[in-house]
DNA sequence: CCGGATCCCTGGGGATACTG
DNA sequence: CAGTATCCCCAGGGATCCGG
């Protein structure tokens, strides 16, 4: 019976892991959560990006919208006009990240806070 | 009138980014977060921590928790005893890693499941 | 306007062995 | 036990140019 518990919690660690894993993938590299945050506002074209995160290059724009895509976190939609433009925009699942963003962003200013509380 | 708001917002959204940049180095590279999530049961030494982590080498995880000590977010107390053993601890700024790691989690599990229904 | 193709280079991180 | 010291490797990311 004890040995059935210790099973379940560590099932239940093991998906705990797991999920957390999943958004740490989701967000890894340098400038998905930029991504995503400048798109928070709105859907927005490949170049509004680009000027809105004024040190990435379009290479690495494009890598990561297409990670982005593929995760599931923004939809592409290409723009039949003249010339060709492209709308990215957060799915439900990728305006979902603000919460992540707004605790990891409070985090940051209590901690702050709490270094120079110290010095 | 309009432009004074405008300085304002982009003042306040400066800070913001810096403190999810803050955030964001102080829990970088690869074993930061595990290495909190496992001191977040209590304090342990450097081979409890060690054993806890099986895929860590002992190079790193005594690099990453140099970097965290300096950071604020572990302290770190040598026990005279013989041999010598070390404990680490999150400091309190450490503790409140926690709703971090929580709403990481969350969105985990809810975007994996959004991912799932759509399949 | 929206990228793809190439080349290059740095540093984060692995493996292993050694020491106080 | 709690780290250091070395060596090595690769992938993430920068720069630049090209094409639909």
């Amino acid at each position: 019976m004890e040995k059935l518990l210790v099973n379940d919690a560590e099932l239940c660690e093991s998906k705990l892991v797991l999920a957390l894993n999943d958004t740490l993938n989701v967000i890894s590299g340098k400038w998905k959560l930029p991504i995503m945050a400048s798109l928070l506002s709105g859907k927005k074209r490949f170049s509004e990006i680009e000027r809105n995160i004024p040190t990435i290059n379009p290479r690495m724009l494009s890598k990561e919208l297409k990670e982005l895509e593929i995760n599931g976190i923004v939809a592409r939609k290409v723009n039949d006009s003249k010339p060709v433009t492209v709308d990215y925009e957060l799915t439900s699942s990728g305006y979902a990240i603000r919460p992540v963003l707004e605790v990891m962003i409070n985090w940051g200013m209590e901690h702050r806070a709490s270094i120079m509380g110290k010095k």
